[in-house]
Parts: structure tokens; sequence; C-alpha cells
DNA sequence: TTGAAAGCGATACCAC
DNA sequence: GTGGTATCGCTTTCAA
């Protein structure tokens, strides 16, 4: 607990100036220093264990290699961290730290956790939502480079960068990933029309049925919500009772945990998967989708990809040195960003959704 | 992106000295300032929309208000971001902020990520981990107030102060719910002995068996693993094929994710919840013990509690005013913190677990 | 009642 | 090749 060297210490250890110590440790010695002193002072700073206090280089330097990031419900959220974990490994590798304020889909805290931020010098500002939506954005936030990362500012035109996943694509691969195991009737349980996600889905949906030149049929599409009792009763409601001619062959679910309840409502019906009905799920959640009984095929949400290519674009924009150092003496964990992940001002950058194939999608029954 | 208005700027329009806008600002400004230039300050200080550089006051003071916590895996964890909520909670009550620096399991990263956190001055250290688990401390970590969330010192004695979920007092409350509602036959399908949750809710069961002068049947502890399809497999090997009267009548799961699997695997064999078997989770893991169908009777882990017991007891140590100012504008969100949170060096502090009834626990079946 | 000056720790310029 | 000094923004002591 005793207090940390400072470079005036190791400057009297080696018995040199503060200056010394400062191009020494900073590479700039050679053509300055006298090799001489520059293997003391190095000893010395190795002796004393001395690392410089970031604090005082952020008020020098004007520069606190703090990302402030803001998120409405991240934190808790069962798999969204992934784009802060994919964020910050960015930020990581770059010689940055990031400091999350979570508002805990508390809006009336939004400016307060911008003030906080700002307060403390952020050199830059994150905003990351749980799922898809239109963002009013803290006017403040405007102060320093920002971006947007799952979300979309609500204002018309103009706005702040954003990294979004392609929905519409999402959903149109998942149509097309069962049509191309012979699905015809093809249900679709999406959340609810609170968030884009739900309606680009189905948009995508739609495309792939006139992509194949097929009608939709508008009773198959039930907007339910987003947890697994949703999908259990949406389930019953298109199976129970049905006779199965009449049934779809393959649902698709707007989330994985809408799939577990259409699982769930399938065993219960006496309903095998895939060979009576195909289900998939989105989202690829972790410990549940994979873990299932059967393995669910989903469209994976590209979580990670998101917070790295919104990290990206963000230092960019901050000035940050691309090689800079990781000075967390970890593996780089440099996390793939997209290409074109830098995003101009105003731009949205559309990340695509990646189809995993599990257990739970297979052929169509025969005769179907 | 102007630059913000220092002192200097107010101190220039409102015609006094840097000094007097400290003073007034900080409260200290009646009897040491006059009163008409107290009125000039605060109108300058608003009308430049003036907040104090928090990294020169760090310099200044010290003391970042800063909160280093390293988490193993907790950013990406479904549902153990509850403690880093919790504790963020606290900490914004008291002015402070937190840097949460997630190793994603690799332990090699430990001592790095203590040290990034050391270098930009944290006042305090936490170390979160996503389950129960003795934790090697990162020798670093002695150099600042610390404390352990979720994790024990792994070193005999003294060591760091923690807190953690009492396991055991968990494990054999579940055992007592299920044995009030009539049941003896009582399957146990934990994970698996790598982490001390497990063994430590297994020891409840074995209490609550003796407590209540019952032999435990050592053929229905089944350590399967923590994910959905070991919870199915474990279920199938207890019920398929087994005739009524020798089969459990009550399945505890050491998480929710087991009793989904669990769940699965009764509908799977036509076997309805709760007549013909009771299951229970742990964990209360959101969006899914309450979604699911029925709704799952659980044992929550006081996660958020934790958090904010731990950061109350560091934010003491560290010396925070415990009245500081919550500088975020928010609700102050005080996160109920259990009595006898604050751990004294080297003492671990046991957070209860809460019974949570719902639909997946009912009576045993008549004559059983 | 006020303002001048000394740090907090590090860097960079500029005389020597 | 070297070390003194101003600077970043703020608080606090001390002298006027």
């Amino acid at each position: 607990m005793n207090r940390k060297a400072t470079a005036l210490d190791v400057a009297k250890l080696a018995g040199v100036s503060r200056s010394a110590v400062s191009l020494v440790l900073n590479g700039r010695g050679d053509g300055n220093v006298a090799l001489e002193s520059q293997q003391r002072i190095r000893e010395a700073a190795a002796a004393l264990n001395y690392s410089p206090n970031k604090i005082a280089l952020s008020l020098r330097n004007q520069q606190s290699r703090v990302i402030g990031i803001v998120s409405d419900q991240v934190v808790t959220s069962p798999f969204d961290g992934n784009i802060i974990a994919g964020a910050d490994a960015v930020a990581r590798s770059h010689g940055f730290v990031t400091v999350v304020m979570d508002t805990e889909l508390d809006e009336s805290r939004d400016e307060g956790a911008v003030d906080t931020l700002l307060d403390r010098q952020v050199d830059g500002l994150m905003y990351v939502t749980v799922g898809l939506r239109p963002l009013h954005v803290p006017p403040n936030m405007a102060r320093v480079p920002s971006i947007l990362a799952n979300c979309f500012d609500d204002r018309p035109d103009a706005g702040l960068p954003a990294v979004i996943p392609d929905e519409v694509r999402g959903g149109r691969e998942a149509a097309e990933h069962v049509m191309a195991l012979g699905h015809r009737d093809i249900a679709f349980l999406a959340g609810d029309s609170l968030t884009p996600a739900a309606p680009r889905r189905i948009e995508g949906y739609r495309e792939a049925f006139s992509g194949a030149g097929l009608e939709v049929n508008e009773d198959r599409v039930l907007q339910v919500g987003w947890d697994i009792d949703a999908g259990f009763h949406g389930a019953m409601k298109l199976l129970d009772g049905v006779e199965p001619a009449r049934r779809p062959t393959a649902i698709l679910c707007a989330n994985d945990r809408l799939a577990v309840g259409v699982v769930l409502a399938c065993y219960r019906l006496g309903l095998t998967i895939p060979q009576d009905v195909s289900v998939m799920g989105y989202d690829d959640e972790f410990r549940i989708a994979k873990a299932m009984v059967p393995a669910l095929s989903t469209m994976a949400l590209p979580l990670r990809e998101m917070g790295a290519a919104a990290m990206t674009a963000l230092l960019a924009e901050v000035g940050a040195t691309p090689a800079g150092k990781n000075d967390d003496g970890g593996p780089a964990a440099g996390a793939a960003t997209p290409a074109g992940a830098a995003a101009g001002a105003g731009a949205e950058t559309m990340v695509p959704c990646r189809l995993v194939v599990r257990d739970s999608t297979g052929p169509a029954p025969a005769g179907r």
C-alpha cells in the first residue's frame, strides 16, 4: 500500500533529472542522453517498479485514453455483454480502457451518465443497447467523438454513426435455409414491434418468399413476445389440435428463448424435431442454443463483431495510434472487424448475421 | 467539441481569482468570499456550464474516485452481470465510477488487468467471478483496498475479504421446500465438482435429509454438468423406462438451465409437472426461470446484493464519504445491503439465497 | 475578503 | 548531452 514510485524517485536513484527519465523511458533517449545514463535510468526504473501515473499523463496530454460506454441494460442482459466485450478487446489493444455506465433502462439517466463520463474527460463515447432500436441521442454526446452500437440515431438524417446487425438479411437467410430444406409452410414467431428487430426480420422473411416466388400466408406470422412462454403458447396455437397436413412444417423464431418454448410445446404434443417440424432460433444465445435438445439451428447475432467494429471506428475518430500498445499483458484478442467497419459521420454500418445449422432443422416431411 | 470551461474561465467572467471560484463552488464560500462575488461566481459557472475536470481533481487529491473491477467472465455471462450492476449502483451513489476489465477466463491476464487498473490510480479493486470459486488472488491487489465477490481467497487464512452466497443454506432450503410438500424421494442434479457451488449445495441437501431424519439415497445425486442437455440426459436416466413407483418425485437442479432440460425430458416422456414430478431450479435466471412453462420454482442467487455489499464494504475501506453525491443525476438506486455487509480483513460475508416458489413444484403424488 | 503561489506527476521546450 | 521550467486544472495555504 506504499505510494508508487514517481519519475522523480527514478531520477534521484539514477542520479539524473526527471527530463532524462522521461526521454529514456519513452524511447527518445538515443541522441539525447548518454548511454551510460540510459542504462542507469532503466535499472532504476526496474528496481523501483516504476510505471507512469496515468492520471498525470492524462492531464498533461489532454487525453485520458478512456472510452465511455453508456448502455441501456447491456450489463445485466443475458448475452449482449458480448458487444461490450468486443468493444473492450479492441480498446484494450490500443491501450484504452472503457468505463461503462448502465442506465438500467431509465432514460432519464442518459444525460447524467454522459455528463459523468464527460467530466472524467473520456476521449470518446459509445452508446450500446440490448436490442436494435432507435435512440434519442443525449445531446452532450456531440461534445466528443461518439458512435452507436446496436442502435441508431432517431433524428432524420446526419446524426451519429451506428453499427447495427443486418436484421433483414438475417430474417431472409433464416427463411432461405429452411426453404432449401424443402419447407414451404413456414411460420414466423416474432417478438413485439416495439423494437425494429422483429419487423426487420419479418421483412427479410417476406423477401425470401417473394424471392422464391411464394406467397406469404399472413396467418403464419405471429407477434407474440420474446420469452419462453410466448414461444410455447405461440406454438400451441399453431400446432395443438391441428391435423398434420395443416401444420406449418417449420417455425422460425425471433430469438432462441422463443424457440425453447416452441420445442417445449412440440414435446408436450408428442411431436419430434426436426422430423415433424423444424424449429429455428435467432441470436445463438450462449449456453442455450447449442445446449438445447435438439441443439438449435439459429441465426447468430454478430454481437462481438459489432462491438469491435464500433470501437475500431470510434478510435479512428479519436485519433488513437492504431498500433497502440496493449497494456494488459494479454494476447491481442483482435476480434474480427468486418470490412468497411470505419463508419463515416452519420453512416450506418450493417454487420451480417451468421447462419448456424444444428439439429433442430431438417428436411420437410415427405409429401409437403 | 469545443474545449470545456475551466475554473479560470469562470474566474475571469466573474472578475475574481481562481481560488474564490474553488471556495464558492465547494461550499466553503461563506465567511471567505463576499456574498456578491459568490453570486457572480455561481452565475458565471452556470453560464459557462462549468464542471471541474475530474482528472485534475484526481491528480490534486490523490484520489481518482474510480474502483477497478476485474472479472473472469462476468461481462459475457448470462446473468452474473447483476453482481457488477449492484456494485456499480453503490459506487455511483458515492460519486465513484467503476472500470471493469474482463479477462474472459484467461488467468494469465489477471496480473496485467490489475496493473492496468493500478496504473490508472484506482482507489480500490474488486474481483468478481461467474461462479463461486477459490481465487488465486493477483498479488498486486494488495496495493490498494480490495475485496472479492463470488469468490474467495485460496490462501489458507488472512487473505482478502470476500462476499459469497450461502450455498449450503441454499441447497438445504431448496430440499426443505420440497420436503414440506411431502416429497421424500428427491433427486439432486448437480453441476461438476470443479466449482465449490455444486458440492456446497449438495451438502445443504444432505443437511436437510439428516435434519428430517432421512437417509440420502446416493443414487439420487448425479453430477452431470451445467447445461440444458446435461439436465435432459440426467432426467432421462432418472425417469425413462422407470416404473412410476420407483421414480423420484422431485428433482432439484443446481441451476435453471439444468431444470429446463429436466422439464424437456418430462414432456418428452409424457410426464406432467408438478403433478408427476416436481422440478426446482437454482439461480432464478432472468428471462428463464420466470418464463418457463411451467414457471420454475428456484433458489435465487443474491447477485445484486452481493455486488452491493462488496462495494459498500470496499468503499468504507477506501474511506469514501458515505453520503457522497450521486453525480449521475439519477435516482440513488440504493441496492439493499444485507446487515453485516462490511467485511473485516479476511472475513467471508455470506449472503443468503432466496427461495422463489412458482409453478414447477407441488405436493408429492398421493401414496408416495 | 482577496489573490498569489505551491504542489499533484509527467512531458517538452529551451537554454546552458 | 543535460537539467531547469512552464504547463495541464484544481485545491489549499498563506500573506497582504
